[in-house]
DNA sequence: GGCATATTCAACCGATTGGTTGACGATCCC
DNA sequence: GGGATCGTCAACCAATCGGTTGAATATGCC
């Protein structure tokens, strides 16, 4: 009784999932530099590249030693229509997109452990 | 450093919340009579309520000893939007939102305790 | 073979979540 | 005033979450 939508949603929930998606939204990337930017343990990050693969919001392919990670966007899709459904009609504006994105940005800004 | 989509993404991620915000979206209702199909005690909807409320989900009014909620899908702007980046340009598509719609359903489908 | 790199596993920790129950404060109505 | 209804508060509980550290497992390279 666990639906598709409980994980994806929860997934998303967290910043620093939202961040990594949108890093693996530019190129796909291996494990290590996903966990580059971010002030915690590699197996940290290790953990939430997981949840984002149990959600279906990303795939994790092994070449090699490395791990490579990819945006699965059709994932987003079934949450995406149904929050639709409420907004009911309203096309999509681009500069509360813009808006959006710039505040998550900064409110989730580089936390600058990188050594 | 607590984001909106935080909060609104987290409030999305339970089944019972989703199923409120369903039952809201046809009308306006008392804390009672929503959680009259719920297999679960008064003080737990309640809870689901005021995690909604606090996303902005719903905004909730005291008149006389009943307090009406309602459904304000605004709140969903910011997280949808969020998402059509990632979907990036695909219409809705009516269909798989039927489906989805159908599968949430079936899946959550009113739990029976209603006396 | 042997060392370095890439990633996960396992155990642990404190905080949060989703639920319960019972008492409580408001409000309506007779 | 007094009883019934509406809703929240407080304390509690088990389970999950997000993080840590240290050890383990693959793989690549000389």
């Amino acid at each position: 009784m666990n639906s598709a939508l409980d994980t994806v949603f929860a997934a998303l929930a967290d910043p620093t999932r939202r961040e990594i998606l949108r890093m693996l939204l530019e190129d796909d990337m291996a494990v290590t530099d996903v966990a580059y930017p971010f002030a915690m343990s590699l197996a940290a990050i290790s953990k939430h590249l997981a949840i984002l693969a149990a959600a279906g919001l990303i795939s994790q392919e092994k070449r090699g030693r490395v791990k490579w990670c990819k945006l699965e966007p059709d994932a987003l899709r079934a949450a995406s229509v149904w929050m639709q459904s409420f907004g009911q009609f309203e096309p999509v504006n681009l500069d509360a997109f813009e808006a959006f994105l710039a505040q998550e940005l900064t409110q989730t800004e580089l936390p600058e452990g990188a050594p």
